[in-house]
DNA sequence: GAGGTCAACGCGTCTG
DNA sequence: CAGACGCGTTGACCTC
């Protein structure tokens, strides 16, 4: 792709309202496509002379087109199409007399966005040609520049979720041979895939949560449970504190659970407050799970 | 009209 | 530095 020196060209970069015919075709299958946007071409336009470019649907909003003036070479008005970028790069561009850089990071962008088909993009120069006239998309059907809301097919959600059975990711290549398969741009893939990966984490943090509420609901009761038992345990001892006073500190500790077959020793045998006793108390901590 | 869904956007971060 | 990605958000569309 060869591009002229536009230190002598002249530059026109222009929002027109004319739609010559070929462009109305590209149009047609660009909307095919699921882009609401219009290619805009110059009054000046020639078709074999012209330069175009155009922005995806990605790029459509808060666009400022840069119109400038070919002599004076500086910005004279702007106007929906270009994004603050791309704006910016063609004002620092034509300060510096050169727009190489502005149009080879455009087509960049844009053939990233179109996987490298030219699908609704064209950058073409004729050398004899002594202006350019840059196009951009900007207006929808009903004028306005409003997204309008794509739904994919089933079809085309299958294939996206089997895909994504696969990889969860894609690499450019992949990308490139699914928007081709399902008639998308690479953009909208990639968005798929990001909001599918969004989809994925958000379902996944909803399943930790339940299983995080679940579990802390279980240590709630869990922890009631203990509470009631410490409760008995003081209410018990304080009963029991009369007795304990005359018991020999060992005995005491060890006399305390019936259950433990007469573990207790002489002065279990011989008290009576066994009976108050509740056989869990033998070892609430190893014990804890057949208490009450 | 409220609320949910989902494609798309903008921005920040990371990485090769 | 470009590209991929995450994340929060927006806006169109749908359902109730």
């Amino acid at each position: 792709m060869g591009f002229v020196d536009l230190r002598n060209a002249g530059l026109v970069l222009d929002l027109g309202l004319s739609v010559n015919a070929s462009y109305e075709q590209k149009l047609e299958d660009h909307h095919q496509l699921g882009c609401n946007n219009k290619l805009i071409i110059s009054e000046h336009h020639q078709p074999q002379t012209y330069l175009t470019l155009s922005l995806s649907a990605d790029h459509r909003r808060d666009q400022t087109f840069a119109v400038l003036d070919s002599d004076s070479k500086q910005k004279i008005g702007t106007a929906a199409g270009f994004n603050d970028q791309i704006s910016g790069d063609v004002i620092s561009a034509a300060n510096s007399s050169s727009l190489s850089n502005v149009i080879s990071s455009c087509v960049k962008r844009e053939r990233e966005v179109v996987g490298g088909e030219d699908l609704d993009m064209e950058a073409k120069v004729s050398s004899s040609s002594s202006k350019l006239i840059i196009v951009d998309e900007v207006i929808d059907d009903d004028g306005s520049n409003g997204r309008k809301k794509l739904r994919l097919t089933k079809a085309q959600s299958a294939l996206l979720e089997e895909s994504f059975k696969h990889h969860s990711t894609l690499n450019p290549k992949q990308k490139q041979d699914l928007a081709r398969e399902l008639k998308l741009r690479p953009r909208q893939v990639e968005v798929w895939f990001q909001n599918r990966r969004a989809r994925t984490k958000l379902k996944q943090t909803e399943v930790d949560y339940a299983l995080l509420k679940k579990c802390c609901e279980t240590l709630t009761e869990e922890n009631r449970k203990l509470q009631k038992e410490v409760q008995e345990l003081k209410a018990l001892k304080l009963a029991q504190s009369p007795l304990y006073m005359h018991l020999p500190a060992t005995a005491a500790t060890f006399a305390v659970c019936p259950s433990c077959g007469g573990a207790g020793g002489v002065g279990a045998a011989n008290s009576g407050f066994t009976l108050a006793m509740k056989p869990h108390l033998c070892n609430p901590f190893t014990n804890r799970s057949s208490a009450f």
